[in-house]
DNA sequence: AACTATTTATAAGA
DNA sequence: TTCTTATAAATAGTT
């Protein structure tokens, strides 16, 4: 605007951006006043600093009132008013009324698990019973559906495996008979393997498997704080 | 402020004040858009016209969040932000969190009740069992131990009534032997019964007691939803 | 609203 | 920052 106009845009050297920011803020605090005054009218002017410092004009009594004023005047006001404010009411009660849920799904989980019985009557208690009862056969049920189905698939992979030596052996007769040589290295410690019936194998292997089930289980850890007397 | 420099006094002609406000409402709106674009900064400018009108200016995406900001900056903001807008950040944070532990907690129960078992492994369950086995222990414990106070306080209330039973008669035979006259007509079904020993009234008594608290437990209703399930 | 004479505002430099 | 100064902008009064 003067000494060759300004081109609309930021200013990128800083310091003058400075400069320009004090010199025209000062002029706009300036013709915000005067306006005020020649027109008689009110006039609200806030500007913050880049530094987050703030400058501000008001012909009202305060800003404050000016702004009293702009959500008086807008629309925008009600908008606010009912969705903010609301809103929060809202959440208020969604949160109180999670937190009672919680604490009551709280103790009746500790009752479930034989904790805080101390005000229970004889009926709660009968009513808890016949639950966990019957909780504990639907468990069971289902560990007992989960464990064989676990002994069926070893079995399965036990039956491929020993396919798997059927052939293995025979390939190797194959190639004794073939080479007529006996004197490879290999040879000599698969023939005791070999001279075990394969019917006879699974009976051992499969006794193992059931063994490691039953007799590794009781010995899980449990993640349960009391795991220690999941012995 | 031009030709011959204005008063910076209200403008009395009504005309030129008006003509003025237009000029100058322009001007001053636009300087405020040049200083946020030239020096990058964030002004809010408020004009109102005598007749009511509102004209604004504002670099942020609207006034209200320049006013949004005001507050913030502004030690009002102190009182209305601190204690409006985090709170409604932290309230909603508190739901989610709650709902959170609310659904697994959920999880967890219906696990203990032998529900939505699907996805448990072996292991799990073995600590679900070990769990339920120990809360059944400990609930059969509990009813036990309130079942035997309701039978202890049953006896104390008989004893009582025993001995109640045991003065009255007494009275009555001090009545009679005093009276002379034995013709009474409540004496003679009273008689009867003092004929009973009153050690002999606790055993059946006793066992009535008894038979009540463990034949009628079974089917009292439960408020669970299955409560059918306990007969 | 447009014009225009001036006053103001202000960019650049000191 | 402030002052100076040349010049762009704003605008009061007029048309």
């Amino acid at each position: 605007m003067v000494r060759g106009k300004t081109e609309m845009k930021r200013i990128e050297n800083a310091t003058s951006r400075q400069v320009t920011f004090s010199k025209r803020r000062n002029g706009l605090l300036k013709k915000a006043f005067e306006l005020s005054v020649l027109c008689d009218v009110e006039v609200a002017l806030a500007v913050f600093s880049p530094r987050g410092r703030l400058y501000e004009f008001s012909s009202a009594t305060s800003l404050q009132k000016s702004i009293d004023r702009y959500k008086a005047y807008t629309k925008d006001n009600n908008v606010n008013n009912k969705t903010v404010q609301p809103d929060i009411q809202q959440v208020k009660a969604d949160t109180v009324s999670l937190a009672k849920k919680l604490e009551a799904l709280e103790v009746s989980k500790l009752k479930i698990l034989g904790e805080n019985l101390g005000g229970c009557s004889a009926e709660e208690l009968n009513c808890l019973e016949v639950n966990i009862e019957k909780s504990l056969r639907t468990i069971r049920g289902k560990k007992t559906q989960v464990l064989e189905q676990q002994i069926a698939n070893l079995k399965e992979k036990e039956r491929m495996l020993l396919k798997d030596n059927e052939d293995l052996r025979g390939k190797q007769r194959d190639l004794e008979a073939s080479l007529v040589v006996p004197a490879l290295n290999c040879v000599t410690p698969l023939q005791p393997r070999g001279q075990l019936a394969p019917e006879q194998e699974p009976v051992p292997s499969d006794e193992d498997v059931e063994t490691e089930l039953y007799i590794g289980l009781p010995g899980v850890r449990c993640s349960n704080r009391r795991s220690g007397q999941a012995k």
